[in-house]
DNA sequence: ATTAGAATTGACCGCAGCGGTTAACGGAGG
DNA sequence: CCTCCGTTAACCGCTGCGGTCAATTCTAAT
């Protein structure tokens, strides 16, 4: 690619990587024009190709940009140094907000593109894939104390309910259209009190409502 | 449409309206080539437009039809005659495995089609979602009794919860391709049990694992 | 066997829209 | 005025689309 890119003012960068994340995670990669990705950016489909050699370059060029983006978010907010279970969870729910305020679209750009069956991405996707789901690989529930939970508890439910309803929480707002990130943090708070309150045991020295 | 294709025998219509499915799942309405859907199906293109005129007028019957096989299961099932909660999820449960096995892209489908924003069909289909929609409507925690459930215990949230963790698993499971109905049903079976196990009142008349 | 009629197809058409190229435009600095 | 460079409109060859239609195969009654 041109590092000419690099030296465009940050916000266009932005602006033309979230266009891209935006119709690549529309269409396959093979259905998504360049031209709408140009048109979404504001800019010629021409200045575009400038940029990127080709269509597979800017892919590629984004999925490489998606991997980059979330193992730093995931550092930045300590998503790994689990003491508290929940307080675990509020930072993951914390980073992926700042992303997905960023780059709205790269979510679902992250599973269409893991799915994406073109001969032209796809060997590439799938070797680079296991990096950042290695990285990503729960080491939680390791350490958990059942002493802390309420009696009879199955911890591995626990996780996977919880993991499951952020899940669809997500998929519920991202399909909704407009992402209303504000909201969305608060949802999770509120989702995450909900867990404490009915999984923690009470009466111990943890102040809840 | 061509009403010979009512005449043809259940497994070639059902092979067809899945091919439709898989392939307008798969893809916005204007990208999704009706050729595809042939090749899928196991026929020629010049047959599928035998039967029905174009492609609008296939990709509305999907849609319809979507609706009316919705509908009938949901009642076949009884979903609608909640007296236990639980109960009443598993119904909703069963007679979408029951939906998923027939039909299996049905369900990606209808999100597909509801954001869908070719105008030569999005009007047809915000016109009848919202019929499906209200009938779908939760009349559910209407007349639930809190005392049936842990003290303190905010219902609305644990409904929402159950409702996101479902939709979380569901996601899960259509992203991971092969559906696994069997699996799924027995997946979902614990969950509800799971839910049962922390939400419901301990230690009267319900007798429990 | 013959044949009418239906089921089914391969080949075709005109056209839209794709990835990618290129020649030219326009504004800032000298 | 020229030159550079970010930027674009116009263009090109081509693919693949929706849809048609004449031809072929299948079915079964005679």
């Amino acid at each position: 690619m041109n590092d000419k890119f690099f030296e465009l003012p940050e916000e266009k960068q932005q602006r033309i990587i979230n266009a891209g994340y935006r119709v690549f995670s529309k269409n396959t990669y093979k259905k998504s024009p360049v031209s709408e990705i140009a048109d979404s950016a504001g800019i010629s489909k021409s200045l575009l190709f400038h940029y990127f050699h080709n269509k597979q370059e800017l892919y590629l060029f984004l999925w490489d940009k998606c991997a980059q983006v979330t193992i730093s978010y995931l550092e930045k907010y300590g998503c790994y140094e689990q003491k508290d279970l929940f307080d675990m969870m509020y930072r993951g729910m914390q980073a992926k907000m700042h992303i997905m305020r960023k780059y709205p679209y790269i979510g679902t750009f992250v599973v269409k593109a893991y799915y994406e069956k073109d001969p032209e991405v796809c060997p590439a996707i799938q070797k680079s894939y296991q990096k950042l789901f290695d990285y990503k690989a729960n080491k939680t529930l390791m350490n958990l104390n059942p002493d802390d939970f309420i009696p009879g508890l199955d911890l591995q439910m626990m996780y996977k309910d919880m993991y499951r309803a952020s899940e669809g929480y997500l998929w519920e707002m991202v399909h909704r259209g407009e992402l209303d990130v504000e909201k969305m943090e608060q949802d999770f708070t509120e989702m995450i009190a909900f867990w404490k309150s009915i999984y923690l045991r009470k009466g111990e020295s943890n102040g809840s409502d």
